[in-house]
DNA sequence: CGGTTTAATAACCAGCCAGTCAGTTACCAG
DNA sequence: CTGGTAACTGACTGGCTGGTTATTAAACCG
């Protein structure tokens, strides 16, 4: 009998969270809350399925980690965004493809969304903590800017609140499809190119003569 | 013993695959595809959960036919609108606000979206179904009508399938917003005051001087 | 080293639910 | 009225999966 060159397990209780949360991220990602087999994100995680529990007391729990998790870097990025642009708003505007592009190079974006949307009826709290952590902030921080823009005569008339949303669904639109649709067989959406085309009709569909460039 | 006054079931092969289908879509609308249960869907189109398998073979499959039925009213209302404006293309955009909220009453829209976005990636060929009998229909007719409208001049460059997507998106996501984010505490949007407000934009945005009006 | 602690495992359980089927009952034809 | 048919029922089951636990072994310490 061969000597055992490794042992069968790793004592590691600090690295364990994070990687069973980001296992966790990338299965429910792909397969939505209730379709996702804890076996199997305990597999990808490189542990078995009681080492779940000694971490997250529920499935979940888990799940709730997995957003807190999505959604801390997402609410830096919206804040900081709107703090570095205090002036005429269609710089602001402007930033938006290259910052979204980045996100979604970054973590699984549509998987999130379609995970939220498609789970936020049987678990209310979830979509509670999704949208009073990033979504009121995102949309809030945007809505004010555009206020403000109003204020300074840059902005035509109209809700502030229905501008933001107006901005930013075809770019969410254009990673839901590209989720959806594309792995079926449809043409794929380049969101930075809708991105890049929507922010310029807005620019001429919100802003006043003079503020444009 | 008192006379039976009612039989405990009666014998309606005809309009049961009607019922069961409608019944069908409200659970599936609500809860998605795999929290949904048979004994549920049973219960609320009057009939046992055995008869439910007289007319359709799998779970999966009666979600086939749900839908097939969210599916064919929608087809037929694209084409209408379509049809009904050769003219200039103001006029078929200036439509859409009063048509989305005449769907959005008929049909619990919301909640098929977030069932095709939830269960699309569980179930690809419902996406396929969905994608190929209904969006692509949709985004392919306001495309080609941008594009048409392009070439007499009213709408500046630009690709004509992403202006599509930019003009229906904000008015989806304002449907999705009432269904996953207004049910626990957020601000619903206004879905036609959105759309309003969002045509005029856009007019602005991706018209030329000379076709707006 | 040997003893102790505890991270981690793997076999296990309980309950839920899609799908089945033997029996029941409405309906109809003669 | 009666016998035949098939629509319908409802109790049942097999498998799956979230969650538990008895056991094992890695790591640490004196």
């Amino acid at each position: 009998m061969p000597a055992q060159a490794s042992p069968k397990f790793r004592r590691r209780k600090a690295e364990r969270p994070g990687e069973i949360v980001e296992a966790a991220l990338a299965v429910f990602a792909e397969k939505g809350f209730a379709a996702a087999r804890l076996d199997e994100i305990a597999a990808r995680a490189g542990v078995s399925k009681g080492a779940l529990y000694l971490y997250f007391a529920t499935k979940e729990d888990l799940f709730r980690a997995v957003v807190e998790q999505a959604i801390a870097p997402n609410v830096q990025m919206v804040r900081a965004m709107i703090a570095a642009h205090p002036g005429p708003i269609r710089d602001l505007l402007r930033l938006v493809p290259e910052r979204i592009a980045a996100i979604a190079a970054a973590l699984p974006v549509g998987g999130v969304i379609k995970m939220v949307i498609g789970e936020a009826g049987n678990f209310p709290e979830l979509a509670r903590v999704w949208h009073d952590r990033l979504v009121a902030h995102a949309l809030g921080g945007l809505s004010e800017a555009i206020a403000a823009a109003q204020a300074r005569g840059e902005v035509k008339s109209g809700d502030p609140r229905t501008y933001a949303l107006q901005l930013i669904a075809p770019v969410l639109i254009g990673v839901i499809w590209d989720e959806t649709f594309a792995p079926v067989g449809a043409e794929p959406f380049d969101v930075v190119q809708i991105a890049r085309q929507h922010v310029e009709a807005m620019l001429s569909g919100m802003l006043v003569e003079e503020a444009r460039g």
